[in-house]
RNA sequence: CGCGGGGUGGAGCAGCUGGUAGCUCGUCGGGCUCAUAACCCGAAGGUCGUAGGUUCAAAUCCUACCCCCGCAA
């Protein structure tokens, strides 16, 4: 089968290695022109256009998709399917009526719950025990269309953003096989989305990372496995920004007399415990302005944190 | 040339209004103890990122470069 492979991010990498190892032939890849990132603003290949120069295939980086070069070099590859993963951009209807088996795309999240950028993050940040992929075609509005195949995952407790992301980019790679092939062998019935129960995730903005300690325990040990490994669930010590990168719910409810929400209400040796509203954590890891990641007991050795500090 | 923080004994940091380096932990030796990752005593270990410069004298001031990190995209 003929594809046109469309992502960006490290994300969809799996899914186009998936494709490549099964024999689909890969006629090019489109991706997100390169953006300056980083210090020094420099210029960097996405992930995706890093795997496509890897393998050779033909690459390409449109600002516009309604680009009438861009299309005409898309009809010219006459792609008999579209696979769309973590693209980052909404497709036109003209590239959507482009092939003729439609455009794929791969989705984090049990859809319709968790639409949009960010169904990792947020299914995490919820709480949520249970998420997965979902393959489906592709409409004019964002992860809104038709259902091909689903397969749930669960997250655990250890779970952060990255390594619930690794588990659902192979996992997208594999239901992705799958749906080509059941499509090809038109062994497929699209099943409308129920929209009364869609929910959307929404991108990660600055705001999104500040911790609240005036929240639950649990409901900050699920921000802060949320935003990690990225962006990082952001606090203060003083007047420097101080990133927790772990945390254990010591407790649920306690609220001990006196201690405002964020105050550091035990501090020894091996790490120190903060006032939730209603809850204790435990702080495993963090990083201060300017320092690297550490475990809280390797930071108190330089930057010891007193009881009755307050964070945030 | 987007903004900012930092590179100091094995680890994490202080010192940076210039006069050859200090803290916590670890390591090694000894002691206490029924015992211990606890406690006490002692020791080893650093050309203070690299290269220049200023100075009687630089970790500390100046310049360039390398590396790390945060913001911002």
């Amino acid at each position: 089968m003929r594809v046109v492979f469309m992502g960006t991010p490290v994300f969809a990498v799996p899914c186009l290695r998936a494709l490549l190892k099964e024999q689909f032939q890969v006629a090019g890849v489109v991706t997100q022109p390169d953006r300056p990132k980083g210090r020094g603003q420099k210029y960097f290949p996405c992930a995706v256009k890093e795997e496509a120069i890897f393998n050779g295939l033909d690459i390409y980086q449109p600002s516009n998709l309604k680009d009438s070069k861009f299309i005409s070099q898309m009809e010219e590859l006459s792609p008999e399917v579209i696979v769309v993963v973590a693209f980052g951009r909404i497709l036109p209807r003209v590239i959507l009526d482009l092939p003729v088996m439609g455009c794929i795309n791969v989705h984090a999240s049990l859809l319709p719950q968790y639409r949009g950028a960010a169904p990792i993050h947020r299914a995490i940040m919820n709480g949520e025990t249970i998420t997965g992929i979902t393959t489906m075609l592709i409409n004019e509005s964002l992860d809104t269309g038709d259902i091909l195949l689903q397969e749930a995952v669960p997250i655990h407790k250890e779970d952060n953003v990255g390594t619930l992301h690794d588990r659902l980019a192979s996992l997208g790679a594999e239901l992705l096989v799958k749906t080509l092939q059941l499509l090809e062998a038109k062994g497929l019935s699209p099943v409308p989305q129920d929209y009364s129960k869609a929910t959307y995730a929404r991108i990660i903005s600055p705001e999104d990372e500040v911790l609240n300690w005036n929240s639950p325990a649990r409901t900050i040990f699920n921000h802060v496995r949320g935003m990690d490994p990225w962006p990082g669930a952001k606090t203060a010590l003083g007047e420097k920004l101080l990133k927790i990168w772990r945390v254990e719910a010591a407790d649920f409810e306690s609220l001990k007399e006196g201690a405002l929400p964020g105050q550091v209400v035990v501090s020894g040796p091996e790490g120190f415990v903060v006032q939730a509203n209603p809850g204790l954590v435990d702080v495993k890891e963090l990083q201060l302005q300017g320092g690297k990641r550490l475990s809280a007991v390797d930071f108190l050795r330089g930057r010891p944190v007193r009881t009755g500090t307050v964070l945030g």
